[in-house]
DNA sequence: TTACACTAATCAATCGTTTGATTAATTTTG
DNA sequence: CAAAATTAATCAAACGATTGATTAGTGTAA
């Protein structure tokens, strides 16, 4: 069946990811991946053309899930500023522990010097998400909610830094939080509502006049 | 003379560390490292071993001058909590800029999960700053001069995680703050007291009562 | 001479990729 | 339908290239 083809595509991918985000593109071969997948190697070439072509795919995957799940939000105008702000961050909370393996990857490979497209087609894509934030935070300005002094690049930064740092450094902020950051429970009682309570009173702080 | 030798050992860790922090410890082949150092291959191995032994050696040069700057700052009774959290803020500000391309070259390395001694020993010495970060908010809530409710561990996160998104992502916080992270002059005149600035003003909000 | 600094040549190992052969599945033909 | 032809999926083996490392030898200064 055709259906089997995919699904062992996407295993591969599956796997793929998580070697990727553990060792880099570098430092993951393609016969540990094959390994790993329990396929043999030359299926990585049959399927995906190049080790290069399934680092792509293992992201062209993600990319289309996570592009209109924010539109929504900036153009309702049902909702205050403020109320945006909380659901995004509700939101970005929930997929810091859903896609953390994913999320490692990107800002690792984003952080490379490559003169890819891919670096370029990862930063149009993320740009695009940030886009919708800036919206928020501009539309919270002139509507009287936040202060006009905000720094929004800033504020972006802080955001989904705060963010990469926990998951990105995983010894440091076992260290810092008192927990492992990379038991999967831990994340989901402590990890997740932490970083939400703590990034909503901080931007009310920062944000709200 | 010796101070030849020394002079070209610390040219080629110059060059290793920017090399490193470019490609990635697999990334980053011997051969292009003495190739833009000028050295012959073989002197890689002559002074430092081995490629691990010369990237252990690019950290060890810094980890010495990290380790007594922040003490002084936690043990003068004569600042006030606040005030101390400013002077970090300046200096924290200041190392952006120095130490970018090590501060790249350090946060790449945490996030990998080498089992390495090298990783315990750079979170260790993460932690000794870390630590007087948090003793100043701690005394400060003691003092009554901070709220009581504040999440110290995530505090630390955003100040070191805003920081690493902007230089660790320079492509991202190049479009997102709308000037060319890459450029010294720009980090000096604008990135560096934006950084300043909004991190002030964020923390203040956060935690003055 | 002796110890050190340095180089060109070379090493085995591993890299990503390609190959030719084999099997499984599908389509076409009689 | 059944046989033949075609395509897709999979494999072990090997490819050339590159990796980090080593060697044997040259030059040099004390």
């Amino acid at each position: 069946m055709d259906k089997d083809k995919i699904d062992k595509k996407d295993h591969i991918l599956d796997v793929a990811e998580r070697v990727f985000s553990d060792k880099g593109f570098d430092g993951a071969s393609t016969r540990l991946i094959s390994g790993e997948a329990g396929v043999n190697m030359a299926m990585l070439n049959y399927y995906f053309g190049s080790k290069e072509g399934l680092f792509l795919a293992v992201f062209q995957r993600k990319i289309a899930s996570f592009q209109n799940i924010l539109h929504n939000l900036g153009n309702d105008g049902s909702m205050s500023a403020w109320t945006k702000m909380e659901k995004y961050i509700e939101m970005y909370g929930d997929k810091v522990v859903n896609n953390n393996c994913f999320q490692k990857l990107l800002y690792q490979e984003m952080g490379m010097n490559r003169g890819n497209d891919l670096s370029n087609n990862l930063r149009d894509m993320l740009l695009k998400n940030v886009a919708e934030l800036e919206k928020i935070l501009k539309d919270g300005i002139t509507a009287g909610e936040f202060k006009e002094d905000i720094d929004i690049p800033m504020v972006i930064a802080t955001l989904y830094g705060t963010k990469n740092y926990i998951i990105n450094t995983p010894m440091m902020s076992s260290a810092l939080l008192g927990f492992d950051i990379n038991d999967e429970e831990s994340i989901e009682t402590k990890l997740k509502p932490q970083i939400k309570s703590y990034m909503k009173n901080l931007l009310k702080a920062y944000l709200l006049k």
